[in-house]
DNA sequence: CATCAATATGAGATCGATCTCACATGGAGT
DNA sequence: ACTCCATGTGAGATCGATCTCATATTGATG
């Protein structure tokens, strides 16, 4: 049988005093008598008395806890580090996560909403939210909300990436290296919604700023040297598209001598039908990642667009903060800005 | 402000009965009218009704919430396959999971665990719990725990696997392809504790299964050959010990033809160094990883001993249910097995 | 028709912490 | 001496769901 913990009552017994006096030398809130609160502190101590947050969440309708409902964070390291920034930034201010897979269902997704709202957490988080109805749900119960990378409603915080701005910056370094056969890898541009306040989808983003460098330099497009799929194979969980965009490119007539990739984990699996190909990178081809998550393991370390991961979270959180303690505040958005790290897989055009 | 959502009460009225009868619907225990019934579920709709977690949790002693306590799952995907695991079956069984990262610090597992204590969850499971002080705090709480891979006491449920099975496997493999001057990447035998029950480290098991393979087929073992560090940098954050251990390697006079490492963040280290030589994999080396992670996405698709991460996760939380709801059993400790999944790094011995 | 069991419902205690309100004490100020 | 306020403490209500126990009604049975 388990032992039921030290309550207050038992130490409030134990030290000779009431359980009000107790509360207040624990939350230190409300006079109390010097000796009075050394008891009560010594109490605590034989007792091995530790606060039931069930008890004191019912009463204050407070549970010092974030729902955070994320996108698959073993496919992608990304969402594993956005959770990971949720978590210790919440830490920070007393709060603890529980951490939500959508599984890439809708209904999953509402699943999700519901037990945080049986649960009562103080505020949710979405990174990369599918549903709008997830979204309607909590605003029914009132719980604050933050999207990261979305912004499928617009009366939410919200915090983004200048998606635009980052595939350009990998571009301009691209450009600037000689390159002007670039192919461009991408994710499919539907699978991300698109909002009334942000009509491209993330993937166009990229795809706009793929078209703009190019266009500003005056070279031409040629639409054979564009692949937009899905990320991952639902078959064998791995990302493939990469590999078979970039097989079909190495067939081509006249070969791209750079690519610009959506996603480090679309890059991997270039780098593999590149490796099989027998070609050297940088040497014979320049590659360029998104994101910068695998991009130091891999062979050689990938050029990478780094999107701000840890600020991502991290602001998000600081937002949700903002709403519970100051509910009612104006929706905000904040935009980041993605910066391009230069490793080793990019290089000047030979010749 | 935030409108109260409706509670029992609510729903009672709106019926118009009793809370009790609206908990026995909800509940589907004990007698009720069936006219009644419908009533009570209209009102339940009408009212938008939601149970309050806290409350239930409250009155019955459980809140159908387990902890668990990773190693840093952005650096090494073993951590969050084994969490998703965890998350998976949990949900399968109607229970929640709490993520905590330990941030390879003893007193942060400690503030966990404390966490954990006083949020009540119903059981915590270790995914690598590193202080056995962590494990008496949950002890005299009469908490339920089970650990993964570890055996820090012999006390609670864990789950194990048999690594020196798994290190023979990719041994057996690289010597059956004819290789004998095979070189051991591993990491750090002291970072992971020992125990009375497991008197040898995960990394001491591979090290052992290592060097009886080689005397098995009458190999000499070449110490220089065996290089032993620290899985992860601090200042960079990521693995570089697989990178200057193979870079060491490849400056011997005498090469090794194939090279078995204990993890593959480490391999990923050695084919970056592979790659900056200029060597073929598996033409001129043969490589084999450990844990089957990042062993897909890199090139060559790495041979890899693949750890059963899901049925960890699976394993651990269905232990954690049984104490749950069979308060007192014997701790029981169960073993799986990996296997070596072969892909595209190793090759038969050339000449 | 009396009795008993099955069915149906409600009143009220309970889980553990928090919070309001009432009350008691003592010293300062007039 | 009397008021006033700062200080110190406790009684009891409260949060929302669950659970025990009491009570009422119905139908079956000998």
């Amino acid at each position: 049988m388990k032992p039921r913990s030290a309550t207050l009552l038992d130490v409030a017994r134990e030290a000779g005093v009431s359980r009000a006096t107790v509360a207040r030398v624990l939350s230190a809130g409300g006079y109390v008598g010097e000796e009075t609160r050394l008891r009560v502190e010594e109490a605590v101590r034989l007792t091995g008395y530790r606060p039931n947050v069930m008890a004191r969440s019912l009463r204050t309708q407070r549970t010092y806890t974030i729902g955070h409902i994320t996108a698959e964070f073993t496919q992608n390291p990304f969402f594993a580090h956005v959770a990971r920034s949720i978590e210790r930034e919440g830490l920070a201010h007393g709060y603890k996560t529980f951490l939500y897979n959508q599984d890439g269902s809708d209904a999953h997704e509402r699943a999700g909403v519901e037990q945080f709202i049986e649960r009562r957490v103080d505020a949710v988080i979405f990174t990369y939210p599918r549903d709008p109805q997830s979204l309607a749900m909590l605003r029914a119960a009132a719980m604050p909300v933050v999207q990261i990378e979305r912004d499928l409603t617009a009366d939410t915080d919200a915090v983004l990436v200048d998606n635009y701005a980052g595939a350009a910056a990998g571009m301009a370094h691209l450009l600037q290296l000689g390159h002007r056969r670039i192919a461009f890898i991408g994710g499919d541009p539907d699978l991300h919604p698109r909002s009334s306040r942000r009509p491209r989808s993330v993937e166009e983003e990229r795809l706009d700023a793929y078209r703009d460098a190019l266009a500003g330099v005056g070279a031409s497009i040629d639409e054979k040297l564009i692949w937009l799929g899905r990320y991952y194979e639902p078959d064998n969980g791995i990302n493939i598209a990469g590999y078979r965009a970039m097989k079909a490119l190495l067939e081509l007539p006249e070969r791209p001598t750079a690519i610009f990739t959506g996603c480090d984990v679309l890059a991997a699996g270039a780098l593999q039908a590149l490796y099989e190909a027998n070609l050297r990178i940088p040497d014979d081809m320049s590659v360029v990642g998104f994101d910068d998550t695998t991009a130091r393991i891999l062979a050689p370390r990938l050029t990478s667009v780094a999107q701000p991961m840890t600020e991502l979270g991290k602001t998000a959180l600081q937002l949700a903060l903002t709403q519970i303690d100051n509910s009612g505040v104006e929706p905000q958005t904040i935009i980041l800005s993605p910066h391009l790290i230069v490793r080793n897989s990019t290089a000047p055009l030979r010749g």
